[in-house]
DNA sequence: GACAAGATGTGATGTTATAACAATAGGTGA
DNA sequence: TCACCTATTGTTATAACATCACATCTTGTC
C-alpha cells in the first residue's frame, strides 16, 4: 500500500491525532471498556499511520514494539475498536482506519481515490437517512451501514 | 454459506431468471461484448443460485461443467460481469450476486440479513444522489460505489 | 492464411482472515 | 487472601480469498 492521507485537506496531524486518542479514552472509560495496551497501541499505530493500514501492517508493527506477531493478535484489537466505533474498516481496501470523530454519533461515508488511495471520512448523515428511508419500505432494519465511493480526490483531478 | 435468498420478497423465480438473462445478452450484443461460454455460465450460476456466492463456489460449479479449475477462471469471469453491470460484487460477505436489472442505470444498495445472509438489491437513486452531493463538496468525483447494510430482513426481524 | 487482440487454462504464490486451544490478567465475592 | 469466573492475550495451524505469470487457443481482420 503506497502512501495515502485519510484526507484531503492540510492539517495539524499530530495534535488531531492526540485529540482523538484523548477522546477515544474517555469514551471507553464512560462504557466501561477496557482499552488496554494492545488495543491502544492499535488505536495509535493508526492515528500515526493517518491513513488506512492493513490488518498485516498493523501487525507488524505491533510485534516490532512486543506484542504478539500473530494474525488474531491484530484482528482482535482491530475489531474491538471497529466494534466501539474507535476506528472503521474500510472494505474496499481490506484496511482499517482511526476514526476521527470516536463518541459523536456519526453515519461515515469514505471517499477513496483510485489514484492515490487517499481515504477521507465525509459525513454522511443525509445519505443514510435516504438508505433508512428505502430500507424501511421494504421492511428491512439497519444495523451497520458502509458506504464507500471510488473516484478521484481534489488534487488526482486536477490537471 | 448457508442458504441466502436475493430477495426478501417471494416470486416466480425460474421466470426471473431466464428474463435476467436474456436482458444480460441484448446488453452485451449492444455493448459488442463478448458473453462467452464461461461468462454466460457464471452469470447463470448467479441466477440459479439466487443468492450471493463466493467466488470458490462459483468456481466449484464451473469446473464441474467442464471449464477450468483455478481461481483465475472464476475471478475473471466475475470481474467481467461486474465491470458490465451484469453482476455485483458483495464487499461485507466477500460475494457476487447477478445483477436483478441489467442494463437499466441503477445504484443499488444492499440489504444484507445477519441472520439468514440473504441479500436484497435496493433501489438506491436517493442514496446515491446524497452521497454525490456530500462528495462534490469536498471535490471528490464519484465514479463507483458501494452501498451495504447489515441488518435483518422482514423475515427474520419477525418473533 | 497470417496476424493481432482477446480469452481461457494451469501452476504457483500472495494476501486476508479465522479456528482452536493454552496461558494469563483482572475483577468479585466468600 | 483466596478461590473463582470472565475477559484478554498469545500461539500454532489452517481456511478463505485473490492475483501473477505464462502457455495455449479463439476470434476477428486484413
Amino acid at each position: 500500500m503506497t502512501a495515502a492521507p485519510l484526507a484531503f485537506a492540510e492539517h495539524d496531524h499530530s495534535a488531531c491525532s492526540g485529540e482523538v486518542l484523548a477522546r477515544a479514552e474517555r469514551v471507553c472509560r464512560g462504557a466501561g471498556l477496557r482499552l488496554t495496551p494492545v488495543r491502544r497501541r492499535t488505536l495509535e499505530i493508526l492515528l500515526e499511520a493517518h491513513r488506512a493500514l492493513g490488518a498485516y501492517e498493523v501487525l507488524e508493527r505491533l510485534g516490532a514494539d512486543g506484542f504478539g506477531q500473530q494474525p488474531p493478535v491484530a484482528y482482535r484489537a482491530l475489531d474491538f475498536l471497529v466494534e466501539h466505533g474507535l476506528a472503521h474498516r474500510v472494505r474496499r481496501l481490506n484496511a482499517f482506519a482511526a476514526c476521527m470523530h470516536p463518541g459523536e454519533a456519526h453515519a461515515p461515508a469514505f471517499l477513496i481515490c483510485r489514484a492515490c488511495d487517499a481515504v477521507a471520512e465525509a459525513p454522511a448523515g443525509a445519505v443514510r437517512s435516504a438508505l433508512d428511508a428505502e430500507a424501511a419500505r421494504l421492511g428491512f432494519t439497519v444495523e451497520r451501514v458502509s458506504l464507500e465511493a471510488v473516484g478521484l480526490c481534489p488534487a488526482c483531478a486536477a490537471p
